[in-house]
Parts: C-alpha cells; structure tokens; sequence
DNA sequence: GGCCGACTATACGGAGCCGTATAGCAGGTC
DNA sequence: GACCTGCTATACGGCTCCGTATAGTCGGCC
C-alpha cells in the first residue's frame, strides 16, 4: 500500500480553508488541487463528486468546532463569566470566526447547512442559558440575555460601525457587561 | 428616440434582486438578460462591464435605504423606543433584509463595499444614539446598548437557534425590552 | 527483479459566463 | 419613403469549472 500522498483530510482541510477565505463558491476542485500543489486527478478517488466533499467539510466542522472549544473552557475554568466570555472569544476568533461565518452565509441559502447550523448553535445556546442562569433567576430573561450574548457576539462582525472616540473593543466590553449583569 | 424598452434602472433593480437572492457571485449578465426577459446586447450599451453595474447597485442601494426608512419613521411619529423599533423593523425586513445581508457578506471580502456599508452604518448608528441618549445619560452606556441594539437587529438573522418553549419574537422581543431599559 | 495498488498528470466534452462584434428591428423625424 | 437612433438577437473567442477517461509514476511487497 503506498502512503497516503494527498489524503482525504488534506482536501477537506483545504476545503475548509477555501470557505473561509472565499465562501462556498471559492470552494473549487480545481483550485483546492492548485494550491495542495496537485491535480484534480484524486479527488474523485476520493468524493464523489464536489458535493460529498462539502458535505465531509460540514462532518468536520460540526465535529470539532464545539467540541474543542468547550475542552480548552474547562481546562481554564473561571466562574459563570468568564467562562462564557472565553467560549465566545474562542470560537469568534481567527480561523475560526472566518468559516463560521462563510458557513452562515451558506446556510442562507442552503436549507441543509442551516440545518447543521441549528445543531450547533443550539448547543452553544444551551452552554450560555446555564452560564447566564447561574446569575440571573427569570428564565425569560435567561432566554432574552443569552440571545443577546449570541447576538453581539456574531452580529458585531457584520457591522461596520465606528465609536467616535472610543475603541471598538472597549464599546464592546461594555456592551458584554450589559448582558452579564455587572 | 425610441422608448427605453428595458432602461438602465431595470438591471440594477434586477440585480439587486439577484443579490438578494443568491448574494454577489449571483449577480451574471446573462442571468439578469434571462431574468428581463432579454439577452445581454442591450447591456453593455449601458454599462462599461459588469463591475459598474455593481458599482450602481451599491450607489442605489446607499442612496434608498437610510432616508426611505427615516422618511416613514419620522412620519409615524412616537417616543424614541417607538421610533428606534420602528428603524429596526423597517430596515431589517423583507427584501430590504435580504439585501441588507448580502451585502454585508460582501462586504466582508471587499474593501470597498465595507466602505460603503461603513457610510450607512454609521448613520443607523448616530440614529440609535440619538434616540438611547433620550433615555440614558451616561455616554459610554449609551454607546454599548446602541452597539447591543443594531447587533441584535442585524445578529439574530444569522443564528439558528431554537428557543424551547418560547417564540423566537417573544425572546427577541424581551431582548429588545432590556437593551431599552425597561 | 517484478507486480500491484494508490496516487498523479493530462486530455476531453460540456456547461456557464464575460466582453465584443455585427446585423436586425422598431419608432420617431424629416 | 429614407434615415437615424436605441434597443435587441446572435455568434464568437476566451476563460473557468465540472466530472470522466486514460495513461503514467512511485512505494511497498513477494
């Protein structure tokens, strides 16, 4: 058996790296093989078609992109807070933040990927309802509060807002600060 | 001079429906000719390249989408809670929605068009000061709950969560309510 | 050495799209 | 009626991409 000279993880790896920089339509068989230094010619050793390989990059997102981040949070541990501060600074962050947001584009349009979204945020929303709730008793502003943790959270990377005078960071903080109730 | 059997505002109100529907790469010549019931000669009699086209559709867009949404807030009238829902409501539903967040996807891999949705944000931005300023005196609160409001608007559009037991409005609704302090 | 299986390179047909060129058509003007 | 102008249809070359087919190469194994 000769070794694996491009895996199937590599193409998907790559894959992944293409949506984030470019969006699902940047995700191009051809393209990936150019920049992993290789022709098409395996992929379909591989995928079926262009659509499997999507697909197996969804598999792998949805896999880790939770899972990883709430094993580095409890290894840090911290109260209620902190905790959640730093789930949202992790998984909004770098890499990160660049595919999820390509894959919340995607889901737009795209009544699958939503789906898989769902699964995910669902999740997320659960770990924020229980942080939240440990300071915060009426389980309607439980609900309210998290929705708006998640909401700045994702939604500041879609605006394009400037604060005279103030870092943006710092507007931020702040605006966190509202919702954790200090 | 013969009438303007398909004049130039047809194919940018034409491609910004296609924005909408299917985000930037959506917006092809030919596919806006099919969708006009017409093929492509006619276009590049107006248009240098597709490029101006969308150079257009961010002019229109820029131009239409703060002062319809003003027009109609200051002539409903009310408090400035009233209003500054009203604002939201107006900006982020329906079509103007669906461009709204094409856009912004768009945005977010051009330079230029983040200019430009930078120009409308800030706007938004000023309005929801304004009206947050009526109720809060601290500058820098001020700030943050205008952050958290225009987040919420724009952020909860681009989450898939589910809320047991609860209407997404609902959720959204009590979200607002804290954000305005009530 | 010689074989086999895994991966790679290359070439192909088909599709969609861009931008250009050219010819046709229809209405208004003289 | 002849003409001009503004829009339209059609055809083209060029590009990118998909998915398939086919031949070549390389590593391990007997």
């Amino acid at each position: 058996m000769g070794a694996l000279r491009t895996p199937r993880a590599k193409w998907i790896e790559e894959g992944l790296r293409a949506l984030a920089a470019g969006g699902v339509d940047a995700v191009r068989v051809e393209t990936l093989a150019k920049a992993l230094g290789v022709t098409k010619g395996g992929f379909y050793g591989y995928f079926a078609d262009r659509d499997a390989l999507l697909e197996e990059m969804l598999d792998a997102w949805e896999r880790e992109c939770v899972d990883e981040v709430l094993q580095q949070v409890e290894r840090a541990g911290g109260d209620a807070r902190d905790r959640i501060r730093l789930a949202g600074q992790l998984t909004f962050s770098g890499d990160r933040l660049l595919t999820e947001l390509a894959i919340r584009d995607w889901a737009r349009r795209d009544g699958h990927v939503t789906e898989r979204l769902r699964r995910v945020d669902n999740q997320r929303m659960q770990l924020a309802r229980e942080m939240i709730g440990t300071f915060c008793s009426d389980p309607d502003e439980v609900e309210a509060r998290s929705l708006l943790a998640f909401s700045l959270a994702i939604g500041h990377h879609f605006l394009a807002v400037e604060h005279p005078g103030r870092a943006h960071a710092d507007v931020r903080a702040r605006a966190a600060d509202l919702i954790l109730g200090l």
